[in-house]
DNA sequence: ATTTGTGCAAATCGTTTGCATCTGA
DNA sequence: TCAGATGCAAACGATTTGCACAAAT
């Protein structure tokens, strides 16, 4: 077993989720190449490329499981597909719109003031932001 | 035809929308109570219950066109269904995630700074603020 | 041996579309 | 009159679910 799998076991236990054929396979397609975003049908379609054979119902079940573990987080941009980031960090969005692409922020400056104190009992799970974005129009 | 029949024979055509029975029921529905978000189904219930006949299509075209046309502004916070904001101006929004609610923040004061410049060639669309936010965990 | 995960196909949900019919200008 | 609007039902795309089978501990 080489060193890699022996981490993306680690990482799969910690999250208490077993190290099965499939995990192993996506989670290596996911955090082995940098900060990605993907939906379940682009990682679907990337696994079959990688000759990896897991369904469309395992895609989705890990997607959520590596969610839920602090493995990936979801992004809302767009009514209809939902994406998720590699970088669990804090960080914000372009959304490319005719594109249907995400792109991360460079972090680290971006900052949102005067935010509004929530209703009363409520609290803050995150802080979104979405800057939507599209090719310029010539002029 | 009272005043407010004619106001909304206004809006419409100032949106370039014909004053059909349904359009200027979903308007009057939509913009003579203030500030207020909506989804297809709720207001295709509130549709029902005022006893409006219209179809479900008719409330997604009728969603779109008012948006097309500067009469509402769509939201995406969450992926699976659209929210449709009566309040067009520049303002963010709170999302209550247990309750799938959209709130407005009182505006006017939120600020979001050094944001990333797009990348090259690409012109901002929007910069969309979502504060999600749950009841209060007890401690 | 027991628990947990996987794959398939069917089911669901929000939304869109095609098309025949109706309506407003 | 006739472009534009509406309603229905079928079609759709993303996602979820039920359940029998397989794999991990």
């Amino acid at each position: 077993m080489t060193e890699k799998h022996k981490d993306l076991d680690q990482t799969l236990r910690q999250a208490k989720l077993r190290p099965t054929r499939q995990r192993k396979a996506l989670a290596e397609l996911l955090f082995s190449k940098g900060d990605r975003h993907v939906s379940a049908e682009t990682l679907f379609d990337e696994a079959r490329e990688a000759g990896v054979t897991v369904s469309l119902a395992t895609i989705y079940n890990t997607l959520h499981q590596f969610t839920e573990n602090g493995l990936l987080r979801a992004i809302s941009v767009d009514s209809s597909k939902t994406y998720f980031d590699t970088n669990t960090g804090n960080h914000h969005h372009f959304y490319i719109e005719d594109r249907n692409e995400v792109m991360d922020m460079p972090d680290g400056f971006v900052k949102v003031e005067n935010l509004p104190s929530p209703p009363e009992g409520m609290e803050v799970c995150s802080v979104d932001v979405v800057v939507r974005i599209r090719e310029q129009k010539r002029r």
